[in-house]
DNA sequence: CCGCTCCCGTGAAATTTTTTCAAATATCGA
DNA sequence: TCGATATTTGAAAAAATTTCACGGGAGCGG
């Protein structure tokens, strides 16, 4: 016997009317009741019809907040997530949102689809969207970001220890002047990967020789390196915050005619499949994406049997690829 | 006053049983009279509770149904379309399913989100997927690949005039043993591309001077143009089906000690952001990504007043960009 | 070619859900 | 403190979905 509305409302205590304002979202209800209400429905395994389609659409789904698909690492991760949900059966939705545009527009879309998760690579989530997301019972989990204002899963990648790798690589290769080509000033990889260099540099006995941000772009990347190479003195190591803008500092001093490593050693940060092709030979910190996405999936698998305030922030260590560059 | 299901079935000549069922997906009705049913709910703007719960979650948003996101021509399309649906108030959701999969398994999802349009730029619909999105009303954009077994809109880049263009830029530089590497023998991109190549060349009094396929990837190309460069006699020019494999063209060439343009001509095609930097400077066909999307967007906006039945197939002019590769 | 079965499509009716309405309660500003 | 306004609520009305039984092919065996 299929379960009806006019037993949930029974069971909660409510009338019919309730039970189906609790389901539709927008609808005037104290959100107490409402919650009440879901629970009781949960319990019997009562849907509304309207949260049957809802059903069907969202069935199986994780929904991915992906910006600045321009740097490859970011359609790097969507494809291997992707890859990895479909094994366990999953569909991947993704809201490509404008870089710089903030998330919490989506919220009730997000809300309403009622995903089994929500991975979020983009921009910043604010707390009052992970809050949303918690009441609903919707997980999260944020990759290649950490953010320790709201509790939520996080997946990474060992940025300071990478940041640590860099330095302690280039001083071992008798560098001297080195400089750094930050991203963005306010994200956690920038950060935790210039701390970790400085913190390196520092215990070794230097410090850095020059800095700029390239806003994580060629084209920034380009700009900086090429500021960087035509001061009367010049680094003799880069350390960039991501490959698209160590990519970007080989093609300013080839083009100012410096060859990595002779005239100076780059290193990138990811690990991009451009990276190893042979016209660049990047060294570069390799992100774990693979082992990334597999924790990931694990923590939206674990969902029906770890309570959703219990969240988890794995460091993965990344891997520092020794190829030409460096 | 709001219309009612009772008005649409009166309208329409049926069963209120039979409106509710048109508006079920999966639910026995047959496909001409729920076509019929559809038509005359949209003229009263009939909505059944369950689509205006489906529309609170797809409420302006176009869904993307897309495959090989290692090829960063797709991210682009990603990217771009985001932003151009983003400035009309709509947001895109994205399917992201790995190349050689067939996307029929999605079908039940994408009907029931009931998406104001279905955007395809993955490997090929299946003529079923297109009845059935016709039948529910959406409609379906190819983007990058004709189709003309169903009828479907597409927006592409002229691939014929592009392969000839490239043929004739050869030609008119001089080069007498060309060669070709493909994507994927039965995509409509390789084969509008190579015929276009093949005619002009014919026209010029040549023919292929080898052939080889790269699937649409780096190492393809890569092992692609090993081989041919690796032969007694070698080609003095590579036209790439795409710039991905153009690129690793490049660097098999230079991997070899040749360097293009002086001991071949490389020409790609897309113009993705890497075929400019300064370390390739790839020659190759510009699609008008910026257009096309518009077109998708206008076709999609079009939505209310033409036909659902009414297909455009738009084939913009690509661009040749004359770098330095050949 | 006939008859049999099975399955699809259908409207009426039963059931379930949503919405409306009016009353009750809470909230806010003066 | 009071009134005005907004929010929440259940009963009832309206609307939508599902069930049910039946009609009418299509396929199939004789």
């Amino acid at each position: 016997m299929k379960p009806t509305a006019k037993q949930v409302a029974h069971e909660a205590g409510v009338s019919i009317s309730a039970v189906s304002r609790a389901f539709s979202p927008g609808s005037s209800i104290d959100p107490e009741k409402r919650q009440r209400i879901l629970q009781v429905a949960v319990q019997l395994g009562y849907t509304s019809p309207a949260r049957r389609t809802a059903e069907v659409i969202s069935a199986g789904t994780v929904t991915l907040v992906a910006g600045d698909l321009a740097n490859p690492f970011y359609p790097l991760v969507l494809d291997t997530l992707a890859k990895a949900l479909q094994a366990v059966g999953r569909q991947l939705l993704v809201y490509a949102i404008p870089p710089g545009t903030d998330m919490d527009h989506l919220t009730p879309q997000i809300l309403a689809a009622r995903p089994n998760a929500l991975v979020v690579t983009s921009a910043s989530l604010t707390s009052g969207m992970a809050l949303a997301c918690r009441q609903h019972g919707i997980r999260v989990v944020l990759v290649n970001r950490i953010q320790r204002d709201v509790r939520v899963n996080a997946v990474a990648c060992d940025n300071h220890a990478g940041g640590r790798d860099a330095a302690t690589f280039l001083m071992a290769r008798e560098r001297r002047r080195i400089g750094f080509i930050g991203g963005v000033a306010d994200t956690s990889t920038h950060r935790d990967r210039i701390t970790g260099f400085r913190e390196a540099l520092q215990e070794g006995g230097q410090s850095l020789f020059a800095e700029a941000t390239g806003g994580y772009t060629y084209r920034g990347g380009y700009t900086a390196a090429q500021a960087m190479l035509t001061n009367k003195v010049r680094p003799d190591a880069l350390f960039c915050c991501n490959d698209i803008m160590a990519l970007a500092a080989i093609d300013a001093a080839r083009e100012l005619g410096f060859s990595t490593p002779d005239d100076l050693s780059i290193i990138g940060f990811d690990d991009i499949p451009m990276a190893g092709w042979t016209s660049y030979r990047l060294t570069t910190i390799r992100q774990p994406i693979t082992r990334m996405i597999n924790e990931v999936v694990d923590l939206i698998e674990a969902g029906a049997t770890v309570p959703i305030d219990e969240t988890t922030t794995s460091i993965l260590p990344g891997k520092l690829m020794v190829r030409g560059s460096a």
